[in-house]
DNA sequence: ATAAACTTTCATCTTTTTTTGAAAGTTTAA
DNA sequence: TTAAACTTTCAAAAAAAGATGAAAGTTTAT
């Protein structure tokens, strides 16, 4: 496999995979494409790369500026913007398990709460709701807090967790 | 809040959290549904409650099924099918942790396999795509180790795991 | 074997999500 | 200022995903 064909596949699966979780696939290969990328690009460049339009890129760039991830970047002499990736992987992983903890988790907690704390558990499927939205809560709440834990070690919390659990 | 507002906001919730992990809707909706349900479901009543078409409701409760979190039951002199789900959280985990593994973990990891290893690299560009791509191979599969892990552990992996990273 | 009671399939319609592109907005240099 | 060089916004178009429902398929009882 010769280089530009490596490249294509992997900025077009990691697009994929993005789609699968929830993210939207330009962003996901927008991404990629600057992961993979030594130097700052600018939005011209990768607006002819993945073949999308200014908007989308504008777009999609902002997005993921939003989530922390992807940095502009102005270059001396240079008028227009560069952008760059997070490219620390733990680093990356830190910052996505924030938001989406902020964004999901937090919300879906909420919600959960208060379903699991009405007062008016008479019947048998009153109880078994109660009980069953209140199981949901403590799990996702104990999920929650081990993301709050890969937050807190930061550096290669991966590492530290895989030898933790390995035992 | 009264049952039944709660019920429909546990079902709403949950099928919108579905649906921002990359799970259709309604998928999440009718496994909200059979959760909170002290008895086996027939398929009537799931299109009934979440107003949606025979189809839909058929196809999204063989999908559920194919994941091995919903399954059918059959009660003595009843004709139709009643629908029941995992009800056990981690079990749950589990079993989603195992299917998310199979269907997209594992084919990235090929991919990043495939691409990480391409022999030519001459020029910075290149080494660097190899460099960062073996770096994301690593990662991923470290992940997916954690993954493994999880469903060794089976019973109360969370719990578990909670106690171990907390220290 | 027949028919009633169900379930599945899939071409087509509907809804949601994503993308486009041109106008409006912003910044910089002269 | 003005205008060139860029970026952002957003209404409209396109694409993708999801839902419908009726016909086809299956199972069970008689």
């Amino acid at each position: 496999m010769e280089f530009k064909e490596a490249k294509n596949k992997f900025v077009q699966s990691w697009g994929a995979l993005g789609s699968q979780w929830g993210i939207n696939k330009t962003m996901a290969q927008i991404h990629a494409l600057l992961m993979i990328s030594t130097e700052a690009v600018s939005m011209e460049d990768i607006m002819e790369e993945l073949q999308i339009s200014r908007g989308n890129a504008s777009m999609n760039l902002r997005a993921l500026m939003d989530w922390g991830i992807v940095y502009k970047e102005y270059k001396p002499g240079e008028r227009k913007e560069f952008f760059i990736a997070e490219k620390d992987l733990d680093e990356l992983a830190v910052k996505i398990a924030k938001e989406r903890s902020k964004r999901e988790i937090k919300p879906a907690l909420k919600v959960l709460k208060e379903v699991s704390t009405i007062k008016t558990n008479k019947t048998e499927e009153e109880k078994h709701f109660v009980e069953q939205t209140g199981k949901l809560y403590d799990f996702v709440l104990k999920a929650d807090n081990v993301l709050d834990k890969v937050t807190e070690y930061k550096d290669n919390w991966l590492a530290k967790l895989v030898i933790k659990i390995m035992k």
